[in-house]
RNA sequence: UGGGGUGUCGUCAAGCGGAAAGACACGGGCCUUUGGAGCCCGCAUUCGGAGGUUCGAAUCCUCCCACCCCAGCCA
C-alpha cells in the first residue's frame, strides 16, 4: 500500500499545521483538534484578526476538529456590546461557523474566582496592598531581580478573607490585588508575583454589577481553554513570555492542560494594523468610521468590496510563520482581483465624462447594441446598451497631442467603441478661456457595428463609452492608499503615525455616467467597470436616487506603468 | 549588561543532512473588441556572518552580528 498523499489543504505546510500533526500522529489529545478565535471585543475586527481566523478554524476543519468563539472579555472598562456584535457579524461574513460553542470569559468568572480561591489554599497567591506604583518598583528592572511584597507571607486564612472581602466589594478599586506567589528573581517578569484579580468598579457588558473584581488575561485564558477542552491555543509571538505563567496556573491548579503555540501577527503595507491607532482614526475623525473603506477593518474591506473569499485567499497565500513580517498590500489587492474577475459582471461607466458628438448618426435614432457580461463566462449572458448621437467617453482616453504609446483617442485618430462602432475624431472643441477640450466631433463607420471592420483593419484601441441621454448619473469614491509610507507604524522618529495619512487616500467624483441597467443596483452589489476596476454599489450612501460606488480596486494597468515609467 | 524569540529572492514563504518549491512584485514575449484576463519565459551557484563536524550542511555544533518582544491592577 502507498503511503496516503498528504490531504490537499491547498495551502503550503505551517509549522502549526505541522505539530498538530504529530500531536495526531502521538495520540496526544486522543486524536482530538479543539481550537478557539477568542477576541477582546474592544474594537473590530481587522485584516489581521482574519489571518487567525482562517488559521484557527481552518485548523480545526482541516483536522476534523472544532474551533469556539470566545470573548476575552475581563475588562468592562474598554469592552462593548457593539463590539462583540460586529465582532460576530464579521467573523459569520468571512464564513465561519462556531455552531453553538460561543463562549465569553465572563461566562467562567464563578469558576476562575473557586480556582483562585483553591490557589490561596495552596499558598500559591496572596493579597497584596502595594499600589499600583509600588508594584511596579517591586518587580525590578529587566536587569535586576524584583524584592517580595511585604504582604507575601500572610498567612492563608487572612489571605481568604481578604479575597472574599474583596469580591464583597470592601475595597476601594487599586486598594488591593491578588497576586500569584511565584518567584520576584525570575528572569521573567511575568512570573514576578503577578497579579491575577483587580479591583475594578465598571458595569459588565453581561454581568453587569455582579462583580467588582476582575481575573487578569494570564489567569484567565489559560483556565478558560482548560475549561472549553482546548487543545492547540493559538496567539500572537507577544503572549511567548506569557507562555511559562499559562503553563504555571494549569499546573499548579492540575487542570487539563491545552498547549499555547505562538505565531506571527499580520502587519500590511500602506496601513496600520494596531486597535491604538485604528481607534484613534476613528475617534480623531481621519477616517468615517470603523467600516470606512479605506480602514483595514473586515467591515471596511466589506464596504470596500472585497468577497470573504478574496480575504481567505489572502490568508492562505500570506502563510503562517513566527518571524517579524510585513506582507506587501499587492498581494491583498491580487486576491480581490482574481476573485472578482471571475464573478463580476461587467459594466461600462464613465468617470470623468468627455462629451462625443457623432456628426454622421441621425439625432434621433437610438440603437440597442449587444454587450456580454463576462467575456470569459458565456453563461453570466449579455445585456442591451442604447446607442445614440451623443456620448460621454473616458476624460483620459483622448489626448490632443498623444505622446508615442499612447494609443487612445486623438485627432484624426480611429479607435472601436467597445461593442458599437469604430469612431474618428474630426474636431476638437475648446474651452475659449481656459482651452480644455469640452467636446469631441466624431464619426463613425456604419460598416463597424458590433466592433468588427469587414475590411478586416484594426485599431489600437478600445474605449468604454455611455450615451449621454440614457446614462445615468452616479457618484463614484476612488480609494488609494490610507498611508503614504510602507510601515507608518515605525514611530522611531519620534514623530506621530498620522502623520504619514495620505491626503487623497479618497476622492471623490460626483458627476459620473454609467449604463442604465446599473438603475436601482443592489447595494453591496459589485461589478467591473470595463477598463478601470472593480467597483461595488455602497451599502450605506447608496440609494435608488442618488447611485454611490466605491472603487474596490483598479484593474491592472500596463498605461499608467509606462507613464510612470517615463516620468523617472 | 536579564529573559524570550527570529534571521532563506524586492515582499511573503517551503525546506527538517543528499544538494534552493511556490506566490506576489518586477522584466520580456505571445494573444486580445477591457493597454483587463489568459499563456510562455526570466528572476537566490546561494540560505545574517565566521569557523567546525560530514563523502555531502540552509538543514548538526561553536562563536559572533542584526532585528523583534517583555518592567499594565491591558489583552
Amino acid at each position: 500500500m502507498k503511503t496516503p498523499k498528504p490531504k490537499n489543504t491547498a495551502h503550503p505546510p505551517n509549522f502549526i499545521g505541522n505539530i498538530i500533526a504529530e500531536d495526531l500522529r502521538a495520540n496526544k489529545y486522543d486524536g482530538r483538534v479543539h481550537t478557539r478565535f477568542p477576541p477582546e471585543p474592544n474594537g473590530y475586527l481587522h485584516i489581521g484578526h482574519a489571518k487567525s481566523i482562517c488559521l484557527n478554524f481552518g485548523l480545526a476543519a482541516e483536522n476534523g476538529g472544532l474551533c469556539n468563539l470566545r470573548f476575552d472579555d475581563t475588562n468592562p472598562s474598554k469592552e462593548e456590546l457593539e463590539y462583540v456584535e460586529s465582532i460576530m457579524e464579521d467573523v459569520r461574513w468571512l464564513g465561519f461557523d462556531w455552531g453553538d460553542r460561543l463562549f465569553y470569559a465572563s461566562d467562567y468568572f464563578e469558576q476562575l474566582y473557586e480556582h483562585a480561591v483553591q490557589l490561596i489554599k495552596d499558598g500559591k497567591a496572596y493579597v497584596c496592598e502595594l499600589s499600583t506604583r509600588e508594584i511596579r518598583e517591586y518587580r525590578g528592572a529587566l536587569t535586576e531581580p524584583g524584592k517580595d511584597s511585604p504582604y507575601r507571607t500572610r498567612s492563608i486564612e487572612e489571605n481568604l478573607d481578604l479575597f472574599e472581602r474583596m469580591r464583597a466589594g470592601e475595597f476601594e478599586d487599586g486598594s488591593h490585588v491578588l497576586r500569584a506567589k511565584i518567584d520576584m528573581a525570575s528572569p521573567n517578569l511575568n512570573m514576578r508575583d503577578p497579579v491575577i484579580y483587580r479591583i475594578l468598579r465598571a458595569e459588565h457588558h453581561r454581568t453587569g454589577n455582579k462583580w467588582c473584581i476582575y481575573p487578569m488575561y494570564d489567569f484567565t485564558h489559560c483556565l478558560s481553554d482548560s475549561i472549553e477542552g482546548i487543545t492547540h491555543s493559538i496567539c500572537t509571538l507577544e503572549f511567548e513570555d506569557h507562555r511559562p505563567l499559562y503553563d504555571w496556573f494549569l499546573y499548579e491548579l492540575k487542570l487539563y492542560h491545552p498547549q499555547q503555540i505562538e505565531f506571527a501577527r499580520l502587519n500590511l503595507s500602506y496601513t496600520v494594523m494596531s486597535k491604538r491607532m485604528l481607534l484613534e482614526l476613528v475617534d480623531q475623525g481621519y477616517v468615517n468610521g470603523w467600516d470606512d473603506p479605506r480602514m483595514p477593518t473586515i467591515s471596511g474591506l466589506r464596504r470596500r468590496g472585497y468577497t470573504p473569499e478574496s480575504i481567505r485567499d489572502f490568508c492562505q497565500r500570506i502563510g503562517v510563520a513566527k518571524r517579524d513580517s510585513m506582507v506587501d498590500i499587492a498581494l491583498l489587492e491580487h486576491s480581490v482581483r482574481e476573485d472578482l474577475n471571475k464573478r463580476a459582471p461587467r459594466v461600462m461607466g464613465v468617470l470623468r465624462p468627455l462629451r462625443v458628438v457623432i456628426d454622421n448618426y441621425p439625432e434621433d435614432q437610438v440603437e440597442e447594441l449587444d454587450a456580454l457580461n463576462n467575456p470569459e463566462n458565456p453563461s453570466m449572458g449579455s445585456r442591451k446598451v442604447p446607442f445614440s448621437r451623443l456620448l460621454y467617453i473616458e476624460g483620459d482616453d483622448f489626448l490632443e497631442d498623444p505622446p508615442k504609446k499612447f494609443f487612445r483617442l486623438a485627432p484624426r485618430r480611429e479607435v472601436r467603441l467597445r461593442y458599437a462602432y469604430f469612431i474618428k475624431c474630426v474636431g476638437v472643441v475648446k474651452d475659449e478661456q481656459t482651452g480644455e477640450v469640452v467636446e469631441l466631433h466624431c464619426t463613425i463607420d456604419p460598416e463597424t457595428r458590433g466592433g468588427w471592420a469587414p475590411d478586416g483593419r484594426k485599431v489600437k484601441a478600445t474605449l468604454h463609452w455611455v450615451s449621454a441621454a440614457h446614462s445615468i448619473e452616479a457618484e463614484v469614491r476612488l480609494y488609494d492608499h490610507l498611508f503614504l509610507r510602507a510601515n507608518p507604524s515605525d514611530e522611531r522618529e519620534g514623530g506621530d503615525f498620522k502623520r504619514y495619512l495620505n491626503p487623497n487616500s479618497l476622492e471623490t467624483l460626483t458627476s459620473c455616467r454609467v449604463e442604465p441597467g446599473l438603475k436601482g443596483a443592489t447595494p453591496g452589489s459589485r461589478y467591473q467597470f470595463e477598463r478601470l476596476g472593480y467597483f461595488c454599489v455602497d451599502s450605506v450612501d447608496s440609494s435608488d436616487e442618488a447611485l454611490v460606488f466605491n472603487r474596490t480596486v483598479t484593474l491592472r494597468d500596463t498605461w499608467a506603468k509606462i507613464k510612470k515609467a517615463e516620468n523617472r
